[in-house]
DNA sequence: TGTACATCAGTGAACGCGCGTTCACTGATGTAC
DNA sequence: TGTACATCAGTGAACGCGCGTTCACTGATGTAC
């Protein structure tokens, strides 16, 4: 039956909320409309009243995703002004590892963005360099922007790496994947010093 | 019917061959038994004389991909013994980041080996510690074991998230894709030759 | 070495199942008068 | 404000299809005599 506009809009949000969970918790392949339907409180029919097809979906659902994880991302910084070393701690932290649907599409789903469309690429892409930039901008005192801009894409692909591999080993080797979010912690975190020294 | 041992040798290596393959490419979930049968050209119903299983199969494949990778890697030095630069220009690589169904299971699978059970979890995790033990061997000179070891494996996080995310925008940003690539491969460098001046 | 027969790798039809998508229908919402 | 009706978000059955797995069967291989 026919549901007010304002209903209708937060189903949509639902939807696009429950397929960025299960696709981020699962993989795009793993879960199927008639499940993210549910967890959205609809039928799979419904879901197509919204989208065209499970891609386009799976697009809005990225971007969505994207954007909450910045804002977090953001926020964790809390009142204090945002700076290099608190962000490496909450992007190399066990929580991160350890909250795969709550957490950022990119450690999610790395390995199969380039499996889709040029249009999910694409998405992918703006929400790197948007972090890139983010991390980019608490380097730029004192800092070439090349090299500013080098050290910011290293964090986030050691990020993106780390998290996914630490997640990948944490089933057999609980002690391994610690080792892993600590060790690139201490080393990431050694860029910007031997960086913020040389331009004293 | 029946075929002699050798070939059913023979047989059982193509279907390991051609998962490993399939899977690094577009993803265990994205490929069926009968496509891995086919392109080791047999039928599905072959594939289960061999393997109980597809998931068993995916293990072996990873397995196998796995030590295929270290191979190719470790002869990547030539006659020259084998030191830290040369592997970081092989590891982040264009070559590396284009030939995905050829390249290393852990760049291709990372974000998904979460997913897959604790039997899969525990072969990739022994994959990873060969390859931290094989980086870390060329920084043991003057260096402590514990420091090589953490630069060690921030080099396989790092190259793990950079070729992953290269291969993500890909397809939308080549620049940026390029510049992934170039960056990582700038400040791991740096994280050799940082040390090495301290040891002196 | 030659023959009889058990073995078993490989074939292809069949299984139940869940997939993404479509569509006729429902009935509350929103609108025109 | 009250009534008549068009709209359309949501339902659930149905579609064709490919999935992983099973199994009766085939016939060359390997073995026992």
């Amino acid at each position: 039956m026919r549901v007010s506009k304002s209903q209708a809009g937060t189903n949509r949000k639902a939807l696009v909320a429950a397929a960025g969970k299960l696709f981020r918790a699962r993989g795009m392949d793993g879960v199927g409309v008639a499940e993210v339907a549910k967890e959205a409180g609809l039928t799979h029919g419904a879901l197509y009243a919204h989208f065209s097809s499970k891609e386009v979906l799976a697009a809005e659902a990225l971007s969505a995703g994207l954007e909450r994880s910045h804002q977090a991302m953001i926020r964790s910084c809390g009142e204090a002004a945002p700076n290099f070393t608190g962000y490496l701690d909450y992007l190399l932290s066990p929580r991160m590892r350890d909250t795969v649907e709550m957490g950022c599409p990119m450690t999610a789903s790395a390995s199969e963005i380039g499996r889709q469309s040029a249009e999910i690429s694409s998405r992918f892409a703006a929400g790197l360099e948007r972090m890139i930039a983010t991390i980019q901008a608490t380097l730029s005192d004192g800092h070439l922007d090349a090299e500013a801009r080098r050290i910011a894409i290293t964090v986030v692909a050691a990020e993106i790496g780390a998290i996914a591999i630490a997640r990948a080993v944490a089933k057999s080797d609980h002690k391994l994947s610690d080792d892993i979010l600590s060790a690139v912690r201490v080393e990431l975190g050694r860029l910007e010093s031997r960086r913020t020294k040389r331009a004293d």
